[in-house]
RNA sequence: GGCCCCGUAGCUCAGCAGGAUAGAGCAACCGCCUCCUAAGCGGUAGGUCUUGGGUUCGAAUCCCGACGGGGCCGCCA
C-alpha cells in the first residue's frame, strides 16, 4: 500500500517537473512516507515539500499545493491535506485496507515475503563457539539473533546459508584431549595433579567415561597419540552436544565448516603466500606479520608465530577468502562484543586481498547478565557453578527463552531473568503475543461449532468492517512486510518481535471492544475474515522468530 | 592511554536512519468476567530524552566535547 503510493507521488512530481510546475528537476532517491504518529495526520505523510524548498526557492506549502493539485483526484486517496510547515498528509480509501485483509488472507503464509534481497546471497555464520564444552547463556543470545537474522533475510528475498565455523585445529582442542586423557587415566585409578589450565569442568569426566566405553583405556599409545585421539573424540562428542543443544532452539545449520580443514587443503598456506606476494606480510621477531596497518588496523597483527605454530588470525584470512570464492556476495559474522577489536584486522585484511570490506558485516552482540529474581545470577567457571544454555532452555523452554532474546536490540546488553522468563502469565510477553494467536483459533472453533464456515480471501464483502478499530488493525497488517524489509536492510530482527506484540496489543483491545461473532451473518463473515487476518500475520511473524504458534493454551 | 556499546518515566526498554503533542511493558492507583479463553481490556499518575556546544526550516535521532555504566585492547581463543 505505501508503496503504490509512493509510486503515485513520484509520478506525479516527474509530471510537475514536465509541464514546468516545478522547476529544479531534482528527483529525491526515495520520496519519504511515513506512518504519522497521530492518526489525525492521515494514513501516511510526506515531507517532500519541505524537502523541495530549498532547490525550488519556493515556500514548502507552496510547493505542497502544487504537489496536491497534481494528485488530487487518485483513487488511492480519500483525502490530501496540506499541514503544519508544509507535510503533506494522505487519507486512503477504506477500500485499500480491505484490499490488504484479502491480499493476507489470498498469501497466506507467503504474506510478509519480499524481494528487496533479489537473490542476492548472503552467509551468516554465528554461534562458531569453541567445540571444547557445552553452549552458554551468551551463545544462546547469538545464536537465536543469528538464526532470526537469517531468517528475515531469506523472507526479504536473500538467498542464505547459515554456517558454523567449527575451531577444531587449535590449541585449546589440545588442552581437551590432554585433559580427557587425565580424566582417563584417573578413572584407571591413576593419582593425578590436575593442571590449572586444564578444563576442569565435571563434563570433561563425563567424556572420559565415554571414551573409556568406546575405545578403551588407551593403555599403551603413545602419549601425543593419546592426546590425539581424546581431543578428536572429544570434539566429536562435543558437537554432538552443541547440534543438540541448537535443535533443542529450534536452530539448524546448513554448514559446518571445519577450521582444520583448512589446513588440510592447505588454503591457509595458499593465502599467507598471496599476501607475501602483494608484499602485506613480513618478518620480525620469528614472527610472521600482517601489516594490517596499512589499512586501517592499530597495529600489525601476527599470522605466524615465532614457535611456528599459526595464529587463530591466520586461518581466519583463508576462511574468509574462501566464503567469497564460495560465491556469497556478502558475509555476515555475529561475535560477542568482545571481539569487536577483531573487526579492524579481519577488514584490513580483506582491503589488503582486493575485497571491498563493506562486504563483511560484522553483528556485535552485547553480554547477557543472568538474573534469577532480579539477583546477579553470578557464574564461575572454576567452581564449575555455570549454567548451561541447555539447563536455561529446559527450565524456561524455547519458546520463551528465544523471545527474551530477540526482544533487545543486540547492540544493547540483555539482563536476562530466568524467574521472569519462566513466569506463564501476563507479565511475560511470549504469551502475550502467542495467546493472541490462540484466541483467533479459538473464535474459529466457536464459529465452526455454530456451522460458520471460516470466510477465504474474496468471499466475503469487507465493506462491513466500518470501525476504526477494524480499519487500523488492517493498516497494522499492512505494515508487516514494511516490518521484515526494515528487519533485514539493518540487520535488526527485534523489530519483528515489537512488531508482534503491538499487533497483539490492538488485537486484544479490539476483541475486548467487540465480538466477532454476531447475530448479523455478513457482520460476522465481514470480522472473521479481519481476524484470520490477524492470525495468518500473528503465525508468519512468530514462526519467522522460530516461536511457536499455539491454538489453544 | 586508545577503541567499541549504552545513557529516554521508579525499573526494563522501543522510538520507524532528521519531522507534527516522546511511546510500551512492569511496578503504583481505580475500574471491567450472566458476553467468542481475564495468559485479556479500559482509565489515572509518572519526562529539563545524562550534560554543554554545533549543523538547519526542525534534533531523543546527525557531529564535537564532558560526565556516568559496561566491555575490549595477547605471538589467548
Amino acid at each position: 500500500m505505501k508503496e503504490q503510493l509512493r509510486l503515485a507521488i513520484r509520478t506525479a512530481l516527474e509530471q510537475c517537473f514536465a509541464d514546468g510546475r516545478l522547476t529544479s528537476g531534482l528527483l529525491p532517491d526515495e520520496v519519504q512516507l511515513e506512518v504519522p504518529k497521530n492518526p489525525e495526520h492521515g494514513d501516511f505523510a510526506t515531507n517532500l515539500a519541505m524537502t523541495l524548498a530549498k532547490p525550488e526557492r519556493r515556500a514548502p506549502r507552496q510547493i505542497a499545493e502544487v504537489l496536491t493539485a497534481a494528485l488530487r483526484d487518485h483513487p488511492l486517496c480519500e483525502k490530501i491535506d496540506i499541514a503544519g510547515p508544509g507535510f503533506i498528509n494522505f487519507r486512503l480509501r477504506s477500500s485499500c485496507w480491505y484490499e490488504v485483509i484479502d491480499q493476507v488472507l489470498r498469501q497466506g503464509q507467503d504474506y510478509g515475503r519480499g524481494n528487496v534481497g533479489n537473490g542476492t546471497k548472503i552467509q551468516v555464520e554465528f554461534v562458531s563457539a569453541n567445540p571444547t564444552g557445552p553452549l552458554h547463556i551468551g551463545h544462546g543470545r547469538g545464536a537465536v539473533v543469528g538464526d532470526a537474522l537469517a531468517a528475515v533475510l531469506q523472507a526479504a528475498g536473500y538467498e542464505v546459508q547459515r554456517e558454523y565455523y567449527v575451531n577444531d585445529a587449535g590449541n585449546q582442542v589440545q588442552t581437551l584431549g590432554r585433559s580427557i586423557l587425565l580424566r582417563l587415566r584417573e578413572l584407571q585409578g591413576e593419582k593425578i595433579a590436575f593442571p590449572e589450565d586444564g578444563y576442569q569442568a565435571p563434563y570433561v569426566v563425563d567424556l572420559a567415561e565415554k571414551l573409556s566405553a568406546e575405545l578403551g583405556t588407551l593403555g599403551g599409545v603413545p602419549e601425543a597419540e593419546a592426546i590425539d585421539t581424546c581431543a578428536r573424540f572429544g570434539v566429536k562428542e562435543v558437537l554432538k552436544w552443541i547440534a543438540a543443544d541448537l535443535q533443542a532452539f529450534g536452530i539448524q545449520f546448513d554448514n559446518w565448516y571445519s577450521e582444520k580443514s583448512l589446513y588440510d587443503r592447505d588454503m591457509v598456506e595458499q593465502e599467507l603466500a598471496k599476501l607475501k606476494e602483494k608484499n602485506l606480510s613480513f618478518e620480525k621477531d620469528d614472527a610472521l606479520w600482517l601489516k594490517t596497518t596499512e589499512f586501517g588496523d592499530d597495529k600489525d597483527r601476527v599470522l605466524i608465530k615465532s614457535d611456528g605454530s599459526y595464529t587463530y588470525f591466520a586461518s581466519d584470512v583463508a576462511y574468509h577468502m574462501e566464503k567469497f570464492d564460495r560465491g556469497f556476495d556478502r558475509v555476515i559474522d555475529v561475535w560477542g562484543a568482545d571481539h569487536h577489536g577483531y573487526i579492524p584486522r579481519m577488514k584490513a585484511m580483506l582491503a589488503g586481498l582486493g575485497h571491498p570490506p563493506e562486504d563483511l558485516e560484522v553483528l556485535l552482540i552485547q553480554m547477557v547478565n543472568l538474573l534469577r529474581d532480579g539477583k546477579p545470577y553470578i557464574m564461575g567457571k572454576r567452581s564449575g557453578n555455570f549454567i548451561t544454555l541447555r539447563e536455561v532452555i529446559d527450565e524456561v523452554g524455547s519458546d520463551a527463552c528465544r523471545f527474551f532474546f530477540l526482544m533487545r536490540r543486540c547492540d544493547s546488553q540483555l539482563d536476562f531473568d530466568l524467574e521472569l522468563a519462566k513466569q506463564q502469565n501476563s507479565d511475560n510477553p511470549v504469551y502475550y503475543v502467542q495467546y493472541a494467536h490462540a484466541r483467533v483459533c479459538s473464535i474459529n472453533r466457536n464459529a465452526q461449532e455454530a456451522g460458520i464456515d471460516i470466510p477465504t480471501a474474496g468471499k466475503t464483502d469487507l465493506s462491513r468492517l466500518e470501525l476504526e478499530e477494524e480499519l487500523a488493525l488492517a493498516k497494522q497488517l499492512a505494515r508487516y512486510p514494511e516490518a521484515i524489509i526494515g528487519a533485514a536492510l539493518y540487520y535488526e530482527p527485534h523489530r519483528v518481535i515489537f512488531y508482534l506484540q503491538d499487533l497483539a496489543a490492538q488485537f486484544h483491545s479490539y476483541y475486548n471492544r467487540h465480538r466477532v461473532l454476531v447475530d448479523d451473518s455478513e457482520t460476522t463473515l465481514a470480522r472473521l475474515s479481519l481476524v484470520n487476518a490477524v492470525r495468518v500475520v500473528l503465525a508468519n511473524a512468530l514462526t519467522l522468530m522460530g516461536l511457536s504458534a499455539p491454538e489453544q493454551m
